[in-house]
DNA sequence: CTAGGGTTAG
């Protein structure tokens, strides 16, 4: 990185994408105090720097997990008069997160929202990780209601279900599942996919009949899927309405069931 | 032709 600071240092006024550009290089190369260096020889200099180029170096402190310097560059950043944004907020949130530092990743994303950010679905996602990570369900769906209260966002239950399932806390997942979801959207029913392929067997059936009167039509192999579950939970009856089911309607069917059929 | 930064990964 020697040249570069040299160049720099020759003349060149990299502007705010060469900038980025080159700390991200930095970074990537586990090297974000030299990128940080990088910032201010450019600010020094006289050129633009951003908060995309403050957000870029945090990052790579949160990459090596060196908080300490994430949260020194953070408040340098308010020093020079440049305001975080949401994706600021949320790369600090996750650097807090996996730091295990839950509590604080929870109060920025709070703090984020009294500023008037708006947060995204992926502002959330580190943090919904953690707490599933950690085994606090009770924690998060507190928490869950707390975001619900503070903004809507549509995908904010289909993360935290998606979350569930993957870790395995499926009676959470389930009563959020029957609570969240009241749209046939594509990003519905793929989280009914993500719960279908791991839930609780009596209660997959309720959901794929769900999907099935929400026109969120579960495809061949997941029906497939969900009624061996149900076989081999003895489940004889639903395994074979959800077959069924599936036949009304008049989906193509797979080359096995024509072998049963004939 | 306002780009470039944020999720997941045993």
């Amino acid at each position: 990185m020697k040249p570069v600071r040299e160049v720099i240092g020759k003349g060149f006024f990299p502007n705010l994408v060469e900038i980025n550009l080159l700390a991200q290089s930095l970074c990537r190369d586990g090297q974000p105090h030299e990128a940080q260096q990088l910032l201010m020889e450019c600010m020094n200099k006289g050129c633009a720097v951003n908060v995309v180029n403050f957000s870029t170096v945090i990052h790579g402190f949160g990459q090596k997990d060196d908080l300490e310097a994430a949260l020194s560059l953070w408040d340098d950043m308010y020093f020079c008069n440049k305001d975080p944004g949401s994706v600021t907020y949320t790369t600090l949130i996750d650097a807090l997160g996996k730091a295990g530092r839950i509590e604080d990743a929870t109060e920025l994303s709070m703090k984020m929202l009294r500023q008037g950010l708006a947060p995204s679905p992926v502002t959330y996602r580190p943090v919904i990780h953690q707490y599933c990570r950690k085994g606090r369900v009770e924690d998060l769906m507190k928490l869950l209601k707390n975001m619900i209260s503070k903004g809507r966002f549509q995908t904010l239950f289909n993360l935290v279900i998606e979350k569930l399932c993957k870790f395995g806390y499926l009676k959470e997942a389930d009563s959020l599942l029957g609570e969240g979801l009241r749209t046939a959207s594509r990003t519905d029913a793929k989280t009914c996919h993500v719960y279908l392929s791991v839930g609780i067997p009596m209660s997959t059936y309720t959901v794929s009949c769900q999907m099935f009167n929400r026109n969120l039509l579960p495809d061949l192999l997941l029906c497939e899927k969900v009624s061996r579950r149900l076989l081999i939970g003895g489940k004889l009856e639903e395994a074979d309405r959800l077959v069924l089911r599936f036949v009304e309607r008049d989906c193509v069917l797979s080359q096995d069931q024509k072998h049963l059929q004939d």
